[in-house]
DNA sequence: AACCCACAAGTACATTTGTACGTGTTGTTT
DNA sequence: AAACAACACGTACAAATGTACTTGTGGGTT
């Protein structure tokens, strides 16, 4: 499990849409980038080009193009990320987090449903542990 | 509500320590950095000074030495914080980061039972508010 | 053949961030 | 008074980041 170094906010967005859309090349990232704020077909060939020193993704020549695809999942990534934001802003703390998000910022009726399902289950898987 | 720019991860670092402490000096927030890794004292000096021009601190001399406080509530600024982190990973969608919360770090027994009781809540507060 | 286009690859550059040093000033100790 | 300690304040500087331009090359078009 190599530790690569982390991303900052302009290659992670870049890595989420190549992990949506797949292996790409850059015009293809480039296209799926949202509108607005605009971004520079240049500037989507850098964070890849960074993206692939860092380790996050690879890419080949096909032809006359290249194509990057990603080399870490989301989840891994997720983790890094939220590992680092918990420990920053919560002392490592996950509970001040979730509540925050199910308290502080707006939550469906649905989604909280699914929440308890989700949050008796793990009780029950916990208490099969023991 | 003023749009203050966004704090770095070691600006955070020691505006956590400014909430915690409360209004301090220097030398103060200094002695409450955890000792590892080591931090100078003036590198805290500097993230102070920053801290004070983006508008999260406030700062004020009394007799030969500079006290700072927080301008900015902790809560203010972690929703930015995830706020930003929630578009960035999910783009926008905060489910997927509840759910990654509880079911990819350890959450206790005791915190599911809390859980448990705060999704209860909110479900009847959106009952009674319709 | 001459020209144009798309793209790779290298380079550029301002800003932000992490980290710290140097200088001057003012109380404190010898 | 001389020496020192504790700070404020200004400055420094490398690395990371956001953003983009330039140059060269090979295929497609006229």
């Amino acid at each position: 499990m190599v530790d690569r170094p982390a991303l900052s906010k302009g290659e992670l967005n870049i890595a989420r849409i190549l992990w949506e859309i797949g292996p790409a090349t850059v015009r293809k990232v480039f296209e799926s980038c949202p509108e607005n704020p605009p971004i520079d077909f240049s500037t989507v060939q850098t964070y890849l080009r960074r993206l692939e020193t860092k380790g996050h993704a690879a890419s080949k020549l096909k032809g006359r193009v290249r194509v990057y695809s990603a080399r870490t999942k989301p989840k891994t990534v997720i983790r890094q990320t939220v590992d680092d934001l918990v420990s920053r802003l919560f002392a490592g703390d996950t509970m001040p987090l979730v509540r925050h998000l199910i308290e502080e910022r707006d939550i469906s009726v649905d989604d909280l449903e699914e929440l308890r399902k989700l949050v008796k289950r793990l009780a029950n898987e916990r208490k099969e542990e023991k």
